[in-house]
DNA sequence: TGATTGTTTGCTCCA
DNA sequence: CAAACAATCA
C-alpha cells in the first residue's frame, strides 16, 4: 500500500519529505488535510515510525478528531494509531501542565497540577471584583472587556504589569497596569490559569524544566502544525521548544487565510519560517480541488487587492460553473427571506446537499433564523451561544470548580447565592472585603468570619448552611462518580427545585440542558474521568466542535467556517461597516484581514456562491436602523463573474437629517453589534407576534421579489396610521417644529413616539401630551 | 435580603 | 431586542 499514489506531484513531495523542516503553503481547497493525513499514514506505515512519536496540532478539537479518524481509515487493517497525538495547542498544553507541570511551581508559586482554567466569564468576574475593590467606575475607566483584552494583549506580548507601568504614557495605562497586577495575583491565589496562560506557562515550563523538555523532544520525532498562519508567538515558541532535537517539523498554512491577528496570531511565524529554519523546504500547493473556476477566480481577485502576501495564484481544472450571485436586498429581513427562499428552491432541486449561511457577526444569525423558521426549514447555528455558556450549565460547572478547588473565589462568588439562600449583597461584600484585607481566598475567609462571629445573625445562619453544604458536596465528590456528584449538586443545592418552581417558559429547557449535562458527566465517568478532566473538556470545547455534518443548513460566522467546505454557500451582510467591520475600516492592516476573511468565506463554496447585502439594516431589534452601502469587496469581484439579481428598487427614503447624523455617530462608535440570542423557541408565538401564517415550503421566490421594502423601523400598525402618527409620517411639535416619526411604541394616545426633528435630533415624546398636529 | 420594575446600553471575530 | 444593572419596595 502506497500513500503517494493518489497525490499530485507537490502533494507527494510534501508527504515524502520527512527528514527536515517543511513549510507547505497550501491554498484554499488544495488538499492540505489530505496531505497531513497521508503524511502521518506514510510515516507510520511506510517508514515504520511509532505513532506515539508523531504529534499533530490543529485548530479545533473537531479538526483533530476528524484528522485522527482519517488517518485511522487510511491505515485500517495495517497499523494501529494508538499513541498518536492529535490535538489543539490548548489541549496539548493542558495535558502537558497536568501531567508534567510540577516544576512550574518554581516559577509560579502556589501552582499545582490541579489548577483551574478560567474562561472569559471568570476573567470578567475577576475584573469586576477588582474594579469594585478599587472603586473604579467602568464608565470613567475602561470597560471590563476592554481591560481584559488589553491585559491579554500585554500577556501575549510577554509584558509584565511592571513593564506595562514603566512604558505607560498615559494615566489610564498606569491604572491598567495596577488592575493587571491585581488580576495576575488573583489568578495565582486561585491557582488558576486563563487561556493565555495555558500557552505561556507551557512555554515557561519547557524553558525552565530541562528534563521535561528533553523527554518531549525525545519523544516527538515528527511534529505537524495545521493552520500555521494563525499561530501566535507562544505557539511558535512552543514549536521551537519541541523540535530542538529532531527538527522534523511540518507546518501547513496559507497567509491569505490568516484571520486571527486579533487573538495574537503573528503572521511573521509563517513569513519567517524559512529564516528560522534555513534548511527548510517550501512547497506550494496551488491546485484547487474544491471550487468552480468562477468562485476561485472571484475569490482570488478579491484577495489580490491585499499587499501583505506572498502571492500565489490558485488554479483549477474544474468548469467555470455558475456565476457568483449577488442579491441586493431592501433591508435585512428581505435579505434573510431571500436566503431562506433560495435555500428552499435549492434543496428542492438537490435534496441532500449541504448549505451554509456565513456572516461576519453573530447577531446576523437571528434574522436568518427567523426566515428559515418561517419556511419550516431545519437549520443549525454553530457558535454564538454554546451549550457550555448557558447560565444553568455555567452555574453547575461553577459548583464543580468550587468543589475541586476551594481557593477559586470567582466561581464561589457565582454560586454563593444561586439559588437564593439568604446570602445577600452586603454579606458577600463583607466576605470579599475580609478576604482582600487578609490576602486570602473567599472560602477560608468564610470559615474565619464564621469563627469570629462576624456576621449578623441571619446572615451567619445562611453562610453556615452554605459552608456545610459545600463541605458535604466536596466530600461526596471525592467518593462518588462524577454524574452522581452532579446529581447531588442539583438536588442538595435546591437548583432543581428552583427551576421547578420557576414557571417561565424556558425553565423546562434549562432542566433539559442540565439533564444533558448529567448525561455528559455519566459518559465522562464511564471513561474514567474525574472532575478536572470533565472541566478541562468543558473549557476547551470550541463552538465549531459541535458542527453537525448531517445538518443540511448551517449558520455560522466566517471565522467558524475556516477549514470547512459546503456545496452551497450564502455570504450575507456585505456592507461597509459590517463587512468590512467598522472597527477595521480605519486601518489598512485590519482591512486586509477583513479581506482575507472574505476570501476564506468565498472559498468555502464548492458549487455555488451567493453574496447579499441590504440597503437598510436595523441594529437592535426595533430601534432606529441605518442605511448601508455595498461592501467594497463586492466591487472587487470582476463584473463578468457576477450575476446580479434581486429587487433593484431603492428602499423607501430615510433621508432624515438628524437620523443620518445619529447613524454616522453610531457607525463611528461602532455600535454595530449584537448578541446571539437564543432564538424564539415557540414558533407559533413568533408568527402570532407578526400576524402571519408560515409560508408553505413550496411558495417559490417569484412572489418574494415583489416584497415591498419594509418601512425603516417598527412597522406602523393600521391603527397608528389612522392617527397619522405612524412611522414615517410627519408631525408638528409645538417646540421642535416638524419632525418625522421613526419609531412608535404602544397604541393610540398613549403611544410613545421617537421623532426625528431636524436640528434637534431624536426625541421621545408621548403622543397625547405633545399637542401634535399631524401632516400627511 | 430579595423580588420586582425601570433604565440603559450594547465596541465583532474565539480556544 | 435582551442582558445587565440600578432603583425601589415589601
Amino acid at each position: 500500500m502506497d500513500f503517494l499514489d493518489s497525490l499530485n506531484p507537490q502533494q507527494r513531495e510534501a508527504v515524502a519529505h520527512t527528514d527536515g523542516p517543511l513549510l507547505i503553503l497550501a491554498g484554499a481547497g488544495s488538499g492540505k488535510t489530505r496531505v497531513i493525513t497521508h503524511r502521518i499514514a506514510h510515516l507510520i506505515h511506510t517508514l515504520g515510525v511509532p505513532p506515539y512519536s508523531i504529534a499533530a496540532v490543529t485548530f479545533t478539537n473537531k479538526a483533530a478528531a476528524e484528522m485522527r479518524e482519517r488517518v485511522e481509515k487510511l491505515l485500517a487493517g495495517h497499523n494501529s494509531v494508538s499513541g498518536l497525538v492529535v490535538s489543539t495547542f490548548h489541549s496539548f498544553c493542558v495535558r502537558l501542565l497536568r501531567r508534567d507541570g510540577t516544576a512550574l511551581a518554581d516559577l509560579r508559586p502556589g501552582f499545582t497540577r490541579d489548577f483551574t482554567i478560567y474562561d472569559e466569564d471568570d476573567q470578567l468576574g475577576i475584573v469586576k471584583s477588582i474594579y469594585r475593590q478599587h472603586g473604579i467606575d467602568e464608565k470613567q475607566f475602561l470597560q471590563y472587556r476592554a481591560a481584559i483584552s488589553r491585559i491579554s494583549h500585554a500577556k501575549n506580548h510577554k509584558l509584565s504589569p511592571e513593564e506595562v507601568l514603566n512604558t505607560a504614557k498615559d494615566p489610564k495605562t498606569r491604572k491598567l497596569a495596577a488592575v493587571f497586577e491585581e488580576y495576575e495575583g488573583r489568578l495565582r491565589q486561585a491557582n488558576a490559569l486563563d487561556f493565555d496562560d495555558l500557552l505561556l506557562e507551557s512555554v515557561r515550563l519547557l524553558r525552565h524544566d530541562g528534563r521535561t523538555r528533553g523527554a518531549y523532544n525525545e519523544r516527538i520525532a515528527h511534529l505537524l502544525i495545521d493552520e500555521y498562519q494563525d499561530t501566535n508567538r507562544s505557539q511558535y515558541e512552543l514549536m521551537r521548544l519541541l523540535t530542538e532535537i529532531h527538527q522534523d517539523v511540518c507546518v501547513v498554512g496559507d497567509e491569505d487565510q490568516s484571520i486571527y491577528s486579533w487573538r495574537g496570531a503573528d503572521i511573521r511565524n509563517i513569513l519567517d519560517f524559512e529564516q528560522d529554519f534555513p534548511k527548510a523546504l517550501t512547497i506550494r500547493l496551488e491546485q484547487n480541488y474544491r471550487s468552480t473556476k468562477n468562485i476561485l477566480d472571484a475569490a482570488s481577485k478579491v484577495v489580490s487587492n491585499n499587499t501583505q502576501r506572498k502571492g500565489k495564484w490558485l488554479w483549477t481544472s474544474a468548469d467555470a460553473g455558475a456565476k457568483i450571485g449577488v442579491f441586493e436586498a431592501a433591508d435585512g429581513e428581505n435579505e434573510a427571506l431571500f436566503i431562506a427562499d433560495s435555500i428552499e428552491k435549492l434543496l428542492r432541486d438537490a435534496p441532500g446537499e449541504r448549505v451554509a449561511v456565513l456572516y461576519r457577526t453573530n447577531f446576523q444569525s437571528r434574522q436568518i433564523e427567523e426566515a428559515l423558521r418561517r419556511y419550516g426549514r431545519k437549520y443549525r447555528v454553530i457558535g454564538g451561544f454554546s451549550f457550555y455558556q448557558r447560565a444553568e450549565i455555567k452555574d453547575l460547572l461553577s459548583y464543580l470548580k468550587t468543589l475541586a478547588s476551594p481557593l477559586d473565589s470567582v466561581n464561589l462568588l457565582r454560586i454563593i447565592n444561586t439559588p437564593a439562600r439568604g446570602i445577600g449583597k452586603s454579606t458577600v461584600e463583607q466576605i470579599e472585603r475580609y478576604a482582600i484585607e487578609n490576602g486570602m481566598a473567599m472560602w477560608p475567609a468564610i470559615g474565619r468570619l464564621l469563627e469570629e462571629n462576624a456576621f449578623p445573625a441571619r446572615a451567619a445562619a445562611a453562610v453556615a448552611v452554605f459552608r456545610d453544604l459545600i463541605e458535604e458536596l466536596r466530600d461526596a465528590s471525592t467518593k462518588e462518580p462524577l454524574d452522581e456528584t452532579v446529581r447531588l449538586i442539583l438536588e442538595k443545592t435546591g437548583y432543581t427545585r428552583m427551576l421547578e418552581l420557576d414557571d417561565s417558559p424556558d425553565s423546562e429547557a434549562r432542566r433539559e440542558n442540565l439533564s444533558e449535562l448529567v448525561n455528559a458527566a455519566a459518559e465522562a465517568a464511564e471513561r474514567g474521568e474525574g472532575i478536572s478532566e470533565f472541566l478541562d473538556h468543558a473549557a476547551l470545547v470550541s463552538d465549531s466542535d459541535d458542527l453537525d455534518e448531517q445538518a443540511q443548513v448551517s449558520l455560522l460566522t466566517l471565522h467558524n467556517a475556516k477549514g470547512l467546505e459546503f456545496p452551497f454557500v450564502f455570504l450575507a451582510g456585505l456592507e461597509e461597516g459590517l463587512f468590512p467591520h467598522s472597527r477595521s475600516i480605519d486601518s489598512e492592516t485590519a482591512l486586509e484581514e477583513e479581506r482575507r476573511l472574505c476570501y476564506v468565506g468565498m472559498t468555502r463554496a464548492r458549487k455555488r456562491l451567493t453574496l447579499s447585502w441590504a440597503h437598510y439594516r436595523r441594529r437592535f431589534g426595533g430601534g432606529p436602523g441605518e442605511q448601508c452601502i455595498a461592501s467594497r469587496f463586492l466591487s472587487e469581484i470582476p463584473r463578468e463573474l457576477v450575476e446580479p439579481f434581486g429587487a433593484r428598487t431603492a428602499p423607501r427614503e430615510v433621508n432624515l437629517f438628524a437620523e443620518q447624523y445619529a447613524v454616522r455617530e453610531s457607525a463611528r462608535k461602532n455600535t454595530f453589534t449584537g448578541k446571539t440570542y437564543n432564538s424564539l423557541d415557540n414558533i407559533s408565538e413568533f408568527f402570532a407576534a407578526r400576524g402571519v401564517a408560515p409560508i408553505p415550503p413550496n411558495a417559490g421566490a417569484e412572489g418574494l421579489r415583489l416584497v415591498q421594502p419594509k418601512p425603516p423601523a417598527g412597522a406602523a400598525t393600521p391603527a397608528a396610521r389612522g392617527k397619522k402618527t405612524g412611522t414615517g409620517s410627519i408631525i408638528d411639535h409645538p417646540r421642535y417644529g416638524k419632525g418625522t416619526v421613526i419609531r412608535r411604541e404602544g397604541d393610540g394616545e398613549d403611544a410613545k413616539l421617537t421623532v426625528s426633528f431636524p436640528g434637534y435630533g431624536l426625541k421621545k415624546i408621548v403622543a397625547k401630551y405633545a399637542g401634535l398636529k399631524s401632516h400627511e
